[in-house]
DNA sequence: GATGAATGAGACTTCATTCAT
DNA sequence: AATGAATGAAGTCTCATTCAT
């Protein structure tokens, strides 16, 4: 190929929340970064666009170019990090074996995402109310294939014999609720090490699937 | 007495989260409950006052002389959401014998309580951020106190081999985690009965904690 | 009556044009007039809602307790100055007994009301393009009736006799379009007065009208 | 001659209004035109320079090179436009005979001109006062130049005897008020032929001017 | 000449809060 | 206590224009 043409925002139809260009120019990133910690700091609602384009060095209008709204910035943010949470759990199942070790690894990926990356996990587990009818639902497909990824680890550790927990269902809602909430309080005084508490909490995943 | 004398916020000196004059007239209650379920909808900074004063069919000017500003309305509602939680637990382990049966009397007022009371328990979980210092740091007293709870009934239960978690500590932040962020997502299609699933997260945290 | 309810902007449900709160507070009052004088010396889209509150000596945010958009102004002014118009030649009209003295009276006070009413006039007759699609409906009502005053004197004045022009409709539409464009252009070096500029004109009219 | 010299805006000194570079190459034309249909549609006021640009398939930046701002691009319209009507009715005047021909043909003419070509017209007729001075000092040497011509055919006709007007300069002043008036509502569903009611305004005019 | 990101100003509007009534 | 107009600050966004590419 001899030349990359520009890419633009928006250009791609929403229709699939899987493949969607969320602004792929240099800039349109930085300012993505910039809002993504501004909105963790103080909630969609309460940040101004003023705020995260000071942040860069830029005057207000110069988010314009890159991002119509501020929704729109939000929206970026919210289907970008959802395919990245989805591309991480996915690649670390995709590394194990058996159900156990992939319940593990997965657990292990998505703590230690909600660790690592505090500012972009807490817009999208926290902002999404923010977003357009049409926007949330795309970020809802996202949100779905992951949790299928869960869901489907448990049932195959069942059918194993290798899991045993109360309620399936009910098991992949508490493991990544405890996962998402990481986003809230980590890190203390007592948990500043997002690998340690990874693996702790894959332990108690194991729990509560009844692994055996 | 004839009269009772309008009650003020700021009367009591800030000095313990535990006791607190939080506003007691009728007019001041009904501002919080309003003001609770904007602060839920929208999160604190995109909620007006008007839109609370709205809610009343009061006028914007009207919530000015019960609470002198946003940010006091929304400690009025996180004391007392607090102090309420650390109530409501207080009781439930007091009304169990054993560490294990306090273990699951607790979890099931804890997630009950964040399922039934779905609008404040938003606020005390997720828009703390918004208050002053000095208003936080009277909150985190009752917090402390609230987990205080669950960390005494485990330790307790691991002294009478009651209980093995991997790690204690770990264990009362994965369960009271689990219970907070029932405030994220409830209710959702698999999970709308607060008591069923009040039930069902005892059963986890139970293995969490390692019961026998 | 004991006491006047407060009046509101937009409390009438729109429907006809020509009953319809304009707003009808003091303050109302003196916003729409030095907004009328700003809309005209700039039109409407180069106006600015600062000035027009600076006009007034108030802060910029002064002018939506009482209109809720820059577009509602323009309404209440539009629908105010079309009913003043109608009210203006229809009493001019019932003042005078022949078709030809009431051609000759209405257009004088066609004419008069808009050499000297030249902001609102220029408003009305010019910037209507930019009301929202239900507000110039309700505009264009009143404007019917307008020319509906000139159409049936000119039916009159050939019914009787009176009045033999080429085609009435259009003398209808000449003679409203003389006295409108005196917004454009008036006043000149030639032509300042308001009075004779208006006999003069009626002098026209009657021989567009084919008067005898 | 192997390339042309690119045209510019300004490059003529500014001294007589009828002779005056208004941009000659394709692509001020072209710009000349959309800016054009945009300042009709909106008023000069409330259009914007992207939306020109857009008409034409340009970046924002693309008009820059060719009219050195928004002002100078309204000046070259008002220019060509008021040029083009002295051009239009001189040409008219010149193929007619007698001062009864030359106010018939002269009116026909204006009348088509401002109904055919609307856009260019509501321009020069209602944008004027965004002029600067000098640029509107400019304009108003054409427009007097304009009027002049109806003068003279009035003049000449009222020495010949063939006119009677109640007063010559009134007259003038109301057939260019009907002509120019013509821009705000043609054409509507009375009038939608731009000949047959150039034929009808022409009537008219010659009974204001008294003609025999 | 054209592009499009960027600027600096400023647009309309909203907001928490005050205060005369 | 309540009202609601008013304030001053600020918010999102747009605009004419510039400039590196």
């Amino acid at each position: 190929m001899l030349s990359t043409p520009p890419e633009r925002t928006e250009r791609t139809p929403p229709t699939s929340g899987l493949d969607y260009d969320v602004g792929s120019s240099k800039a349109a990133a930085r300012i993505r970064d910039a809002a993504c910690e501004v909105f963790a700091a103080k909630g969609y609602g309460a940040a101004t666009t003023r705020e995260i384009a000071a942040e860069l060095g830029m005057s207000p209008g110069a988010v314009y170019p890159h991002y119509k709204t501020k929704e729109a910035l939000l929206f970026a943010i919210a289907i970008e990090g959802h395919r990245n949470v989805l591309d991480v759990i996915s690649a670390a199942r995709d590394g194990a074996a058996t159900p156990t070790e992939q319940l593990r690894a997965t657990t292990i990926a998505f703590v230690r995402w909600h660790a690592d990356r505090r500012a972009i996990a807490r817009v999208i587990q926290h902002e999404l109310r923010s977003l357009s009818d049409d926007h949330f639902a795309l970020v809802a497909d996202v949100r779905r294939a992951t949790t299928a990824v869960f869901d489907d680890i448990l049932a195959a550790g069942v059918a194993a014999g290798a899991f045993a927990p109360d309620d399936a269902p009910t098991a992949t809602l508490a493991l990544t609720s405890l996962g998402i909430d990481v986003t809230r309080w980590f890190p203390t005084k007592q948990h500043s090490d997002a690998d340690a508490l990874a693996q702790q909490y894959a332990d108690i995943v194991l729990r509560i699937a009844g692994a055996r």
